[in-house]
DNA sequence: AAATCTAAACATGTAATACATAAAAACATG
DNA sequence: CATGTTTTTATGTATTACATGTTTAGATTT
């Protein structure tokens, strides 16, 4: 048996503690009783006893997917079962500082593909009213020799308005989240080149094609606009 | 003053328990202090004792923080911050019966979006080996008369596939996560139309896209493969 | 009888203490 | 010097006690 054989077999040793399984059955036990949002979990102390452990250790559990939005509680009425916020969790492991490189350049490029991908949705969705607004917010669109601070902050509101468009609540927020990120890579030497400042489509020709064109010239048009960005991945 | 008014002017009180605030505490000290991964953090004693709380406290936060990834803890030797996993935690709380509609449809689109935009990585990075794959893939591409279990593992290994051609770890693991929901939203009566049986873009001609044409086919390509599916959003 | 106040019961929230356990460090032994 | 043993230390688990906020029910008032 050679080192790497030895090593995979005795990896098979549990490492996790007491707390990490009952979170875990706690878990499985919510979803094989067919558990829905708003219905009661038993109380700590019958936990406990049924699971023979101490109420420390059920509490320690608890507060952590009370955390994770899963669950919910409240004094006296016990802990219930709740829609976990997906991105609220999410938001909690975003410290740009604690992720790997490898992460970081993987969320950037995540925005990237995003913003291209969800040009359908927002063909398929978008209003004459949305319209109207994204008017708005590119007629005092900066050029390039103004305040950096205020360039990022009309990107945002332009970008983030096309999210809401593709009224994905879900996306959206995950955007919101990925924008001091984004940032963050920027400034770092994460990423090889410099951004050129090159000018390809504008966001004024962005809200030329969503009034005009179609989701295919959309996906063309989002594509070209981001050029920049994506000229420092390949 | 009217309700609402009222309600938001009252919405302040501070409803959050005492382990909420140590964990949020705990957090933004490890920020300030320009924690990175591998940095040890004080020992539970101490942190008890400078905030002023009994270990109880602490080490509820502290076992918060080490589900998220965000520390990891070793006996005697204490806790250091890590690399947390996003998608790890995303799968925790991932429990389709557990979400909202509103949160399921949003993570069908989610993934329609993703594929669609993820062409340009696709074709920046495919090599030879990969294409050689994937026709090894679709080489026993199965027809709708068959086992569904069958067509949707093939699926799966098809899109798999593309999410691992693009050199994105973390949208790999994010389809990952994303693949039994998705089944979960197809059979759940949450799409209004059942999906419709004609064919569109084959697998094949996705392969013979990324082959033979450029990042622009292939977002067509795949848009047009994904066509039933986009078919029961709008 | 309806409304309002009061007290008891109860489940979670926090604290304090004790001991178990594993790992590191120091020490001892051949 | 390599190996084995003890000590030390910080986390892991258990137990107990009490605080706090809700619910329930009972008492009081009108």
């Amino acid at each position: 048996m050679d080192l790497l054989d030895l090593k995979t077999s005795l990896k098979a040793i549990d490492n996790s503690s007491l707390v990490d399984r009952v979170e875990e059955k706690l878990v499985d036990y919510l979803i094989e009783n067919n558990f829905k949002a708003g219905d009661s979990i038993p109380k700590e102390i019958e936990l406990a006893n049924s699971l023979g452990v101490s109420r420390t250790v059920i509490r320690e559990a608890l507060s952590r997917l009370r955390m994770i939005g899963l669950v919910e509680t409240k004094k006296k009425k016990g802990a219930v079962l709740a829609n976990p916020d997906l991105m609220a969790v999410l938001e909690k492991s975003l410290i740009p500082k604690a992720l790997d490189e490898d992460t970081l350049r993987d969320l950037f490029e995540f925005r990237l593909v995003l913003e291209i991908g969800m040009a359908d949705l927002i063909m398929a969705r978008v209003t004459k009213e949305d319209i109207d607004e994204l008017k708005t917010i590119v007629a005092v669109e900066p050029d390039l020799s103004q305040d950096l601070a205020f360039n990022i902050e009309h990107e945002t509101r332009f970008h983030g308005k096309l999210y809401e468009i593709t009224g994905n609540e879900t996306m959206k927020k995950f955007q919101k989240l990925l924008l001091p990120l984004f940032d963050y890579v920027h400034r770092s030497g994460l990423l090889g080149k410099p951004v050129s400042k090159n000018k390809y489509v504008s966001h004024k020709g962005i809200v030329h094609t969503i009034e005009h064109g179609s989701a295919e010239m959309l996906r063309n048009a989002m594509r070209n606009h981001l050029e920049n960005h994506f000229a420092r991945l390949f």
